[in-house]
DNA sequence: TGAATATATGTCATATATGACATATATTCA
DNA sequence: TGAATATATGTCATATATGACATATATTCA
């Protein structure tokens, strides 16, 4: 588990490297890094739940693909603020967004 | 109460003129002006219940005052990221998180 | 009041996010 | 298989966020 995280960080783009190790990662940074996960996920579950594609997708937000699924790859260029708007641009409300994070804890924790 | 949320948001310098007019704002625009608030209220808050100064909160975010004024106040040159950022380093949790986006909802609602 | 402390606002150089585009890779299905 | 469709990755110019700093304004309290 620790090395999955590890290399899906590194897939992102995050410098996970020897001298600030992933291990070294504060509550707060891996709480931003779980939160980000949290919200792609999201945004690529309301999508295939509604079998669009990403082209689709980005058309409804104005977007282009390429954007979408970095995205929905917790790409280190897409900021919190981006993924939040897309959110509530495809209908999700706070409440919605409360319940991503709530179930966020648990993965934290566990 | 319309005008309260129009004269707040002018006062944070978002562009609320007459072409793009304050009642015209989409839910998705007024749900994430909305959740910029309520963290930035969330973070006043956590910093007068424990009776810091801006600067000391500086200090331990490794910020600067102004930063902190900044954020608290929902400037438009904050990012939800650095919202959460803030959050996070100063212990919130996910959790608490959701339950002020939680919170919020009722607001939009309102 | 007025000095001390706290908070708000403004500016600017720099770092980072963004959209647009091209293209590589993967997946689906006839 | 292999063509069609979908998704991932890369680059670059530009917009926006950031931190650092200066300074104005507000608040507290002797």
């Amino acid at each position: 588990m620790k090395t999955g995280k590890r290399a899906k960080l590194a897939a992102s783009g995050w410098p996970v490297g020897s001298a600030q190790d992933f291990l070294q990662l504060s509550d707060a940074e891996s709480a931003l890094v779980e939160l980000r996960l949290a919200l792609s996920h999201s945004l690529r579950n309301w999508r295939r739940r509604r079998g669009l594609s990403q082209v689709e997708l980005a058309c409804r937000l104005k977007s282009s693909q390429s954007r979408i699924a970095k995205m929905e790859a917790g790409d280190i260029s897409v900021s919190v603020d981006l993924l939040v708007r897309a959110l509530f641009a495809i209908g999700a409300k706070p409440k919605d967004l409360a319940k991503t994070i709530h179930q966020l804890e648990k993965r934290v924790a566990g």
